[in-house]
DNA sequence: CACAAACATATTGTGCGCAATTGAATCATG
DNA sequence: CATGATTCAATTGCGCACAATATGTTTGTG
């Protein structure tokens, strides 16, 4: 072994990629029930939270997604009937993504999602919290290094 | 806010899902002057740790992947010349993945990745060593929940 | 006001991830 | 030793991710 940095059992990437997966996939298990896929959930996430209906761009921002990755995905919500899109007649650049009440309705089947998931993994709320926060700290870090090579 | 468990914040999913594909993007960037993706770049990592070819399923074990991602992959690495894949004599079913020659030479430029990439992410090696472990421990409970819904 | 720069979203192209299926080789059981 | 079950890799189909580009809108400057 050369070089022990290449080991793959230690670096922290690999972990937090393999993990990443898995999490996504047990959701993406149960949220096929509701015909969602993870990333489609979060976008509906970030809606139920508002009232108000919400930019691509601010969507985008909360969740870190660009437009090449929203579009298409805003585009099947609206086929689906959850979200409405439309031009924002303040300022044309934008679109304006709203929840039919569809889309509202949906947020009562979802909340079960979390609950029955957070039991599985067998964590405790704090550990959770404590996880939660040390990946937001290296996800500023990793990001403040991105916009630096900007 | 009707269901506060559904809080995109208040997830421990969103900040693992986020952070994976922060670091993994940086990966990329360096890695995109090796000619190389991410998950190519961790395939290599599990060959130049061994001096035998590898089967794909074997690979496949180490870094959590299936045939249907790494069959087309290592298709793209024998074709930039990295690898070489071969059925396997003691069994049929079985492919074997070895490096060329210029898939070892490889080793020596990707092992400066992780290296500039630890110190620009701003952590100890006791932060990222416990943050794995943890990692390592919900990967764990995950596959152990998903195993058994099988 | 003209018009160049900046901005917001959409589109294109490539490479994952993963569920489901296929096809070939091996194993196990009678 | 036959044959049904299992195993292994490849393929198919779909939905992300993301870089790069295109298109239309707004803003800032002279």
């Amino acid at each position: 072994m050369s070089y022990p940095q290449l080991r793959l059992d230690q670096q922290l990437c690999f972990p937090l990629y393999a993990a990443g997966r898995a999490v996504t996939r047990v959701y993406g298990l149960l949220l096929s029930e509701l015909g969602l896929t993870y990333p489609q959930y979060l976008a509906l996430l970030a809606l139920w939270e508002r009232t108000e209906p919400m930019a691509v761009g601010d969507l985008g921002s909360a969740l870190k997604l660009d437009s090449g990755t929203l579009s298409p995905l805003l585009k099947r919500l609206e086929t689906a009937g959850l979200v409405l899109r439309r031009r924002d007649p303040q300022d044309e650049r934008r679109v304006l993504v709203e929840l039919t009440d569809a889309g509202r309705a949906m947020e009562e089947r979802a909340a079960r999602v979390p609950t029955s998931l957070g039991s599985a993994l067998g964590m405790t709320q704090t550990q959770a919290r404590e996880l939660s926060d040390q990946l937001y700290e290296l996800l500023d870090s990793v990001e403040s290094y991105l916009s630096a090579q900007a």
